[in-house]
DNA sequence: GGCGGCGTTGGGCGATCGCCCAAGGCGACT
DNA sequence: AGTCGCCTTGGGCGATCGCCCAACGCCGCC
């Protein structure tokens, strides 16, 4: 096993930014301790100040770079389908091994509320958002979508909020959501400021009452 | 002043809630501290554990009873309205007034975090959640609406994400969400030809014959 | 083969943490 | 008037926090 030494370090380095995204969801963003860091990602203690300039400062880059990556994975996933209901299914069954106890899914919200008290945290977090939305925002237009750049961000929050109350209710699965952001996609015509077409559905209604 | 000290005692256990939830929004669940607590609430350090058990059960009773307070000052709202349209944009125009630094909106993100590390507090959050999914449901039911359980939890889920990504980008108003979220009500008469038909319910189904 | 430097070790620093408690203030009773 | 009990005070306890640093192991280079 020849390494070099700056090759080790960057391989500690690495573990601990996982064992960071691990412990944020574990123990929320300050309960991140750099004792419990050094310990999980099996380092001495001092490391961490070593390789990282503050806690923070590791905690931060750990939770972006995360998010980064996952951003420009969900990405691809939906881009190459061609209607817009397939490439939101294939959106959400991406989503679904985020079952709400994983590194992920929890990271993105512990990341949107650490990003209020960090002004670098908040931009970088600004940045990717709106990255995500951009491209969610084409691929809709692509499609025929109204109101583009809306239905993105709205999407993007529905999808936030969905796996945030995932972690209370695991019940919440694609394919009970699925079936009602559908309508989010094909539901109004051109019109941003048109009346509500509310007559057509009156009569469809089979549920009983 | 005429006051017992019984009345006195219960003014400070209210202040310290009260502090309490504006510390769990300014510095995090776990950043909030008994001293930083009893300074926001101008009483001496001590009372914290003469009032609370704990620090953790002051926080968690303070969450719980403003998301209560916050899920029965919504239902009224637009209950009152009578189309579903006119509904959602009382319900949205409600929220508006928390514009991501007050108390309310990040305290809502913080507290379904703290659940998953706290079994007391989760059922008391899944309860809540539950009434307001109920609430949300009945009144979509009575409208019309199809699926009203799948499209009650949905909306909820899109509503706390809203809030949340709020916090990252404060233009996500009603006005740009409130068009888009119509489309969840009003849509669903000709879904694309995708067989997506689950429609089997798995979530609690509230018996009503 | 000695040397320089990067990565690493583990304990120490002052500050702060949650929680506790003896002592005091004070209105409500006999 | 004296006693009782609840509310309040403020300091103290051991533990743990983020961060620091002197000393050390080890690999590549002269």
């Amino acid at each position: 096993m020849a390494m070099t030494a700056a090759e080790r370090g960057r391989q500690v380095r690495e573990r601990l930014l996982t064992a960071a995204r691990e412990l944020i969801v574990e123990r929320g963003w300050r309960g991140v301790t750099t004792r419990t860091l050094a310990e999980r990602a099996r380092v001495a203690p001092g490391l961490v100040h070593y390789h990282f300039g503050s806690l923070q400062e590791l905690l931060g880059e750990a939770a972006i770079s995360a998010l980064r990556e996952l951003v420009r994975s969900i990405g691809p996933n939906f881009q190459q389908a061609s209607s817009m209901s397939a490439g939101l299914d294939l959106m959400l069954m991406a989503l679904d091994r985020y079952t709400g106890d994983d590194p992920m899914s929890l990271l993105v919200c512990e990341t949107y509320l650490a990003s209020t008290r960090d002004a670098t945290l908040r931009t970088a977090v600004e940045s990717l958002l709106s990255e995500f939305r951009v491209v969610l925002a084409d691929w809709l237009r692509d499609r025929g979508c109204a109101q583009p750049e809306q239905t993105a961000a709205v999407l993007a929050a529905a999808i936030d909020g969905i796996m945030l109350h995932r972690a209370v209710d695991p019940s919440l699965t694609s394919g009970v959501v699925a079936p009602v952001l559908q309508r989010v996609l094909t539901g109004d015509r051109d019109r941003p400021r048109s009346a509500m077409r509310r007559s057509s559905n009156r009569s469809k209604r089979r549920e009983r009452s």
